[in-house]
DNA sequence: CTTTGCGGTCTTTTT
DNA sequence: GACCGCAAAG
C-alpha cells in the first residue's frame, strides 16, 4: 500500500458505522446521519483515506461544501490529517467558490470574458429595480428577484420541464420574463454573473467540455440536504467521468428551502445510483440525553420526517430550560445573568466561549448586544451585518471594482457621487439610462463626454465635470495603468495595499469620512485600517499557499488568473464574512452570537436561544413551517451540556401586543425547567464530563464567586405576568392523539419578589457529600477509569470490540451497527411506502433488513439518469415539504402509537430514541466521552468589543495554488485508477 | 439641481 | 432603530 498515513491512524477514533462509511468500496455513498455523530469528521476521515490509501491525487478530489465556513473547517481539518500541505492540492470549497474556479480558468471556452466579476445581492437589487422601471413592469422588484433566483436553482433539467407545464400562466409571468430576460442581458454587457450564474454557467461549461473535469476521481458533498437543483447538477457533472460520489446529510438539518434547496435530491441520488452504499450513523457524542430527547420531542412533532435513530453517548446532564420573560429586554438581561451564574458556578471551568446565543434573525441581537456590552462581556456576531456591508467597505470595494471592471455601471454609479463631487442622484440616473440606451458603458460616456469626444446628453455642471474627471476618472485610470506596468520586468511593484492607500490619499477618504459622518468617522477610519490589513493578509496568504490550483489536463488550455484584484474581489463577494488578522488582542474569550442558519455545524456547551415565540420561531414571514422547526431544532442541538429556551411575552414595540409560545416549543413545554438549574456539584459534574473537563474543587468555586453572588437564576420572576392561570394549556389537547408523552405542564411556583430570595433558600450547592475530582472517577464505568482522553476511549473501545468475549463495552458501543437497525428501512424505501397511495405505513416493511431493501429497490434501480422517475416516487406531498403539524390525515399508526407506550412503531422506520423518561441514565454504558471534532474552533478576539466580525483563523480562507506541473509524477489518472481497492474491513452480513 | 430635514414604514435566513 | 419618500432651503 502506498499510503502515506497509516491504515490504523485514518480510521483511529472511529465507530464501527463511521469506519464503514470511510472505507466502503461502493462508488456512491450516502452518509445520512443526525446532528452530532461525527459526520464531518467521517467525511474528512474518507477524504484521507481516499487520497492515501485508495490512492487518488489530491487534485482530482472535489469537495464541495455549502458555506465558507464550513470549507475553512474543512480544509483545516483535512490538512491536519493529511499533512504536508496536501490539502491545498484539493479542489475544496464551497460551490460558489468552485464554480467560478472553472469558470475562471475555462470560462473563454464557453465565451465568458476571463474578467467576468460577481453581481452580489446589492447589485442584481439594483439592477432589477431599474429594470422593472424603465420598463413599467407590474411586478415588485424584489419579488422579481426571487423567482429569477428560483428559476436559475432549479437546475436546468427541473426548469425545461417547468417551462413545458406552465406555459401559459400568471398575467406577471409576462413581466417576470422580461424582467429575467433583460437583466441577463445587462448582466452580460457589464460582464458580470450573479450568484446563481456562477453555477449555471458551470453546468454549461462541464456539460459541453467535460474535459475539464476528466482528472476528477472522486467528489464529495457536505451538508448534502442543503443542495438545489443547479448543484446537484454540478455535483454529477463533476463526478461525469468516474461516478463516485460521496454525500452527508441529514434532512432534519434541512434550512435552506428558501434558497431552493430541495430535501428531494436525497432521494433523486438514491435513485439514480441505486447502487449506493447508504451509512447511517447513530451515536451523537455531542449533547445530553436530555437535550437529545427535547430536541426530538421538537423535530418529532413533524410526521413525516424520516426518522433515523439518534442515540446518546453521555449521561443525562441536566433538563433544558424554558423561560418565560416580560420583555426583550429582560430577557437579555436574565442572558447574561445566567452566563454569569453559569461561569461562576463553575469555578471558571466554562468560559465565555462556550456560549453561544443563536438567533432565529440577525436583527433580535439588538437587546442582546446591549445587555452584553452593558455587563462588559465580549462577544462576536457571527452572520447579520458584515464586516464587507459597511458603507464605507463598500464604497472602497466599488471602487476596486471599477478599476478592475471599468464597464461595472453600478459600481461606477455608486462611487461617482462618493465623495460629494456635487453630482446628484437625478445626474446619476440620467446618464445611467444614457449609457444603456446608447450601448456605451458609463465610463465610456464620461470619459468621452471629458475628452470631448462626444458630449453627453445629460447636462453636467463644470464643476461636476472638473471634479469627474480629476477626481475620479483620472486617478483610476492612473492606478490602472500602474497595475499594468507592475506585472513588468521591472515596474515598481504596484500592489493591492499599496493601490488601496493609493486610493485613500488620491480621495482623501479620512477628510471624505469626516465630513459625511461626523459622529463615528473615528470608527469608520478604524474600519479602513483593518480592509487595509485584511487585503494585506490577503496577499501574503495568496504568496504563501496560493489560490485557485485546478489541475493541468492536457489538451485544455487553462486560462491562468496573474492578477491579485479580482481573486480578492472574487473573495470579498464569495466569502460570507471578513476574516481579521491577527492584530493584537490576543485570544479573549467571547461569547458568541450567531443566526441559527450560520451556526449549523457548530456546537457550544451552553447554547442560548432566546425568543422562542411565534413570529420569530416560526417566523411570521416563513414560508414552510416544517423547515423553521427543524431551524429550532438544529439550535437545540448545538448544545452539549446546558440548553436554555426563552421568550419575551410582550413584544418590544411598546403596545403591549402579547406574544405567543412557539408552537413548536409549547406542546412539550412541561418537559423543560422554567428557571435555570441550580448548579450543585453533581450537575456541574455531568458537565465536566460531557465536556472532558476537570471540574475545580468546591473551595475554588465558592472562594472565588463575588459578593452579593446570586447562586440561583431567581433575579428574574418565573411568571412574569403573576396571572396563574393562563400560560400553554391550550396547546395541550393535541398530545394525546400525537402520542408524544408529554408530562404535563408543571404549575411554575409562585416565586417571592425577586430581590430577597437569597438567605432564606437553603444554599442548595451546600450537599452533604463532596465529590471532588478524585472521586468523581468513580461516576465513570470501572474498565474506563476516571476521565480519559477521546482517543484513549476510542481506542479502548476498539479494543474491546475486536476481543469478542470481553463484555465491558457498553450496550450503546456494542449496538452501533454498520447498517440501519433491522427496523430501519432504506431511506428510499421510505420514500417509496409513503408514496403508495392506500399502504398503511406501518405494514411496509415492517423488518426490512438492508439486504430486503435493496431488492426492493433494484428493479426500479434500472432507469435513465433522468429525473422523471424520481420524480414518480417521490410523494408530492411529502417533496413540498408542507405538511401542517398536528394534520395527520387519519394515517393508520395513530392508534397503535396511542397505546401503551412501549416502543412506538413508527411507520416504516428505525426504533427511535425519545428515550422513555424512565430509563435509566446511570447504566454504566457512558463513560464520558466526546468527540471533540466539531467544536468551534477557538477565535480571535475582534478588534474592538462590538465589531460584527467573525475571527477565524487565518490562512485557511484562500484556496491553493502550485506551481503547475511540479511535483506530479507521470502516472496517468487512469493507472491510478486501477489500483486495487482496499477489501472491506469489516464483512457485511 | 443638490442637500437637508422630517415623518411614516417596515424589520429572515446566505452564496 | 434604519430606510424611503417628500418638501423646502441653498
Amino acid at each position: 500500500m502506498a499510503s502515506s498515513t497509516p491504515k490504523h491512524a485514518i480510521l483511529h477514533g472511529l465507530n464501527d458505522a463511521q469506519r464503514r462509511a470511510v472505507t466502503s468500496d461502493a462508488a456512491t455513498v450516502a452518509i445520512l446521519a443526525g446532528p452530532g455523530s461525527g459526520k464531518t469528521h467521517t467525511l474528512t476521515a474518507r477524504v484521507v483515506w481516499l487520497v492515501d490509501h485508495v490512492g487518488f491525487r489530491p487534485e482530482d478530489v472535489v469537495v464541495a461544501t455549502f458555506t465558507v465556513k464550513a470549507a475553512r473547517e474543512m480544509k483545516e481539518r483535512i490538512g491536519r490529517a493529511l499533512g504536508n500541505g496536501r490539502e491545498n492540492k484539493i479542489v475544496l470549497g464551497t460551490f460558489h467558490s468552485i464554480a467560478r474556479r472553472y469558470l475562471a480558468a475555462y470560462g473563454r471556452h464557453i465565451g465568458l470574458d476571463q474578467k467576468f466579476g460577481i453581481a452580489d445581492s446589492d447589485d442584481s437589487r439594483a439592477i432589477i429595480t431599474r429594470i422593472c422601471k424603465r420598463f413599467q413592469l407590474s411586478v415588485d422588484a424584489a419579488a422579481a428577484r426571487a423567482w429569477i433566483s428560483k428559476q436559475k436553482a432549479k437546475g436546468t433539467e427541473a426548469a425545461s420541464a417547468a417551462a413545458r407545464k406552465d406555459a401559459a400562466k400568471l398575467p406577471g409571468q409576462r413581466d417576470l420574463e422580461t424582467c429575467y430576460r433583460e437583466y441577463q442581458r445587462y448582466l452580460e454587457t457589464s460582464n458580470l454573473l450573479d450568484y446563481d450564474d456562477l453555477l449555471v454557467r458551470c453546468v454549461e461549461l462541464l456539460r459541453k467540455f467535460p474535459s475539464c473535469v476528466s482528472n476528477v476521481q472522486t467528489v464529495l458533498i457536505d451538508e448534502y440536504q442543503d443542495t438545489n437543483g443547479v448543484q446537484y447538477e454540478l455535483m454529477k457533472l463533476f463526478a461525469q467521468r468516474h461516478q463516485r460520489i460521496t454525500i452527508v446529510g441529514d434532512p432534519d438539518q434541512s434550512i435552506y428551502g428558501w434558497r431552493s434547496a430541495e430535501i428531494r435530491n436525497l432521494w433523486r441520488l438514491l435513485q439514480e445510483f441505486p447502487s449506493t452504499d447508504e451509512v447511517s450513523l447513530e451515536e451523537n457524542y455531542r449533547s445530553s440525553q436530555s437535550i437529545l430527547h427535547l430536541s426530538l420531542l421538537v423535530i418529532q412533532q413533524d410526521k413525516k420526517r424520516y426518522q433515523k435513530a439518534l442515540k446518546p453517548v453521555h449521561n443525562r446532564g441536566s433538563r433544558p430550560v424554558l423561560r418565560k420573560l416580560k420583555s426583550a429586554a429582560t430577557e437579555a438581561e436574565w442572558i447574561v445573568s445566567e452566563i454569569r451564574r453559569a461561569i461562576a458556578m463553575s469555578g471558571s471551568m466554562l468560559t465565555h466561549n462556550d456560549i453561544a446565543i443563536l438567533l432565529r434573525s440577525a436583527s433580535l441581537s439588538r437587546h442582546i448586544e446591549s445587555s452584553l456590552g452593558k455587563a462588559g462581556i465580549a462577544y462576536r456576531m457571527v452572520g447579520g451585518f458584515k464586516f464587507y456591508d459597511r458603507a464605507e467597505i463598500k464604497t472602497l470595494l466599488d471602487y476596486l471594482r471599477v478599476i478592475h471592471q471599468p464597464e461595472n455601471n453600478d459600481a461606477l454609479a455608486r462611487i461617482m457621487n462618493v465623495p460629494r463631487r456635487g453630482i446628484g442622484e437625478v445626474t446619476i440616473k440620467s446618464l445611467l439610462e444614457e449609457a444603456e440606451t446608447s450601448g456605451l458603458s458609463l465610463w465610456a460616456v464620461l470619459s468621452k463626454h471629458c475628452r470631448g469626444e462626444r458630449t453627453a446628453k445629460t447636462k453636467l455642471t463644470k464643476h461636476a465635470e472638473q471634479r469627474l474627471s480629476g477626481g475620479l476618472l483620472r486617478p483610476l485610470t492612473d492606478i490602472r495603468r500602474r497595475v499594468g506596468e507592475a506585472s513588468g520586468p521591472n515596474g515598481t511593484p504596484f500592489g493591492l495595499v499599496q493601490m488601496i492607500e493609493h486610493l485613500l490619499s488620491v480621495l482623501s477618504f479620512e477628510k471624505h469620512l469626516l465630513a459625511s459622518h461626523p459622529d463615528d468617522h473615528e470608527q469608520r477610519w478604524a474600519n479602513v485600517q483593518e480592509f487595509i490589513s485584511l487585503a494585506a493578509d490577503f496577499v501574503r496568504d495568496l504568496d504563501r499557499s496560493g489560490d485557485d490550483f485546478l489541475p493541468e489536463i492536457e489538451g485544455l488550455q487553462q486560462t491562468k488568473e496573474a492578477e491579485v484584484l479580482p481573486r480578492f474581489l472574487a473573495n470579498v463577494s464569495l466569502a460570507s464574512d471578513a476574516q481579521t488578522g491577527d492584530d493584537g488582542q490576543e485570544n479573549k474569550p467571547l461569547v458568541t452570537i450567531s443566526t441559527i442558519h450560520a451556526a449549523k455545524g457548530l456546537e457550544w456547551p451552553v447554547v442560548f436561544v432566546p425568543a422562542v415565540y411565534n413570529g420569530s420561531i416560526p417566523h411570521v414571514r416563513a414560508e414552510d413551517g416544517d423547515e423553521e422547526r427543524r431551524l429550532l431544532y438544529v439550535a437545540m442541538t448545538r448544545a452539549q451540556c446546558l440548553l436554555y429556551l426563552s421568550w419575551p411575552v410582550f413584544g418590544s414595540n411598546g403596545n403591549g401586543e402579547r406574544n405567543e409560545l412557539s408552537p413548536f416549543v409549547a406542546p412539550v413545554s412541561g418537559s423543560f425547567l422554567d428557571k435555570g438549574p441550580c448548579f450543585d456539584r453533581p450537575v456541574m459534574g455531568e458537565v465536566a464530563r460531557i465536556l472532558q473537563r476537570k471540574l475545580p474543587p468546591e473551595s475554588t468555586i465558592f472562594g472565588g464567586l463575588p459578593a452579593l453572588f446570586n447562586p440561583e437564576d431567581n433575579l428574574f420572576p418565573v411568571d412574569p405576568e403573576h396571572s396563574k392561570q393562563e400560560a400553554s394549556a391550550g396547546f395541550n389537547g393535541e398530545d394525546g392523539r400525537s402520542g408524544v408523552v408529554v408530562p404535563r405542564a408543571k404549575r411554575p411556583r409562585l416565586q417571592g419578589p425577586p430581590t430577597d430570595q437569597n438567605g432564606g433558600d437553603e444554599a442548595p450547592w451546600r450537599r452533604e457529600y463532596t465529590t471532588t475530582m478524585e472521586q468523581s472517577s468513580a461516576f465513570t464505568i470501572a474498565s474506563l477509569p476516571g476521565f480519559v482522553s477521546v482517543g484513549a476511549h476510542q481506542a479502548a473501545i476498539a479494543a474491546a470490540n475486536a476481543a469478542p468475549g470481553v463484555t465491558q463495552t457498553t450496550d450503546t458501543v456494542k449496538r452501533s451497527t454498520t447498517r440501519r437497525p433491522a427496523d430501519q428501512k432504506s431511506i428510499l424505501g421510505f420514500v417509496r411506502s409513503n408514496s403508495g397511495p392506500a399502504r398503511p405505513a406501518a405494514t411496509a416493511l415492517p423488518s426490512a433488513r438492508m439486504d430486503t431493501a435493496l431488492q426492493a429497490r433494484q428493479p426500479t434501480g434500472v432507469q435513465p439518469p433522468q429525473c422523471s422517475p424520481a420524480k414518480q416516487a417521490i410523494d408530492p406531498a411529502l417533496s413540498g415539504h408542507r405538511l401542517k403539524t398536528g394534520k395527520l390525515l387519519n394515517r393508520p399508526t395513530a392508534a397503535s402509537d396511542g397505546d401503551s407506550g412501549k416502543r412506538k412503531q413508527y411507520a416504516c422506520f428505525s426504533s427511535s430514541p425519545p428515550r422513555p423518561a424512565a430509563v435509566e441514565d446511570d447504566t454504566g454504558t457512558n463513560t464520558a466521552e466526546v468527540e471533540d471534532d466539531e467544536r468551534p474552533e477557538p477565535t480571535r478576539a475582534a478588534a474592538c468589543l462590538h465589531v460584527t466580525t467573525c475571527n477565524l483563523p487565518k490562512g485557511l480562507g484562500v484556496g491553493f495554488r502550485r506551481p503547475a506541473g511540479l511535483g506530479r509524477e507521470n502516472i496517468t489518472p487512469i493507472e491510478r485508477l486501477r489500483k486495487p481497492f482496499k477489501p472491506l474491513t469489516i464483512s457485511r452480513s
